[in-house]
DNA sequence: CCAGTGTATCGTAATTTTCCGATACGAGGT
DNA sequence: ACCTCGTATCGGAAAATTACGATACACTGG
């Protein structure tokens, strides 16, 4: 893949994350480590149909996107970032409803995420 | 990739659209397309680093995805679709946000997702 | 009809990803 | 010290992605 120069470091990121997210598997870890907090490698290996040094992997390549906490000595349970995720949401929304433009008067997905009951 | 047998239509589709996202390339022209709707190919050549059949090709996996429209015969011009990427913030905002136990309270992310105008 | 322009597709090479089995590593218990 | 269990990492094969130049295709104006 080349390098695009000019990016943003934001667009970096966001790529960088996309990229993680963009396999089944890891969607798969992602929504039940939302599901149930701290699991454990063999948690994940059980729930999913991969060899557990596949999992393992998978992982290791949303540690280091830095969507996942974790799985290294004294803390053995793999954790959600929730923060990385909100980004991410907040990162998709600007795209389509930028900040004081938005053009979205009340569709449903816009509706949805403006619905949370915090802030 | 071995495919993920139980995964629901959602988690599939996310990993897709991730996947399409997941290229710094790509994330440039969807930027681009936010900025400025309905561009031709020629548009986007100039403001990427890449030959032109790259840039086509980068389109077409943005089309298969449903993130742009356009591209083919009587409509030459690209286009964003914007439910496609409220869909994909709302999936983003699911994960850390489930539906009726926010427990976000008041973090910046989260309030700007939340701070649209619309709805 | 023909040339010119812009865009998609093909062929292909280099790189990256995905997956597994085998192996190494680290913490606990005996 | 040793075994055991869970997990990470290594080696390698197969598949997918990325990028480019060359080529084919479609539309427009002459």
């Amino acid at each position: 893949m080349k390098t695009i120069e000019g990016l943003t470091t934001d667009e970096e990121r966001a790529a960088a994350i996309f990229r993680a997210l963009g396999n089944p598997a890891r969607v798969r870890i992602v929504l039940e480590l939302a599901r149930q907090d701290a699991c454990v490698t063999s948690d994940l290996v059980e729930v999913l149909p991969l060899a557990q040094s596949t999992v393992s992997e998978h992982l290791k390549v949303l540690r280091e996107a830095g969507i996942v906490r974790g799985g290294v000595g004294r803390e053995p349970r793999y954790c959600l970032e929730p923060d990385v995720v909100r980004w991410l949401a907040k990162f998709c929304f600007d795209i389509c409803c930028p900040a004081g433009e938005c053009s979205c008067e009340g569709e449903s997905a816009c509706e949805a995420t403006a619905g949370c009951a915090c802030g």
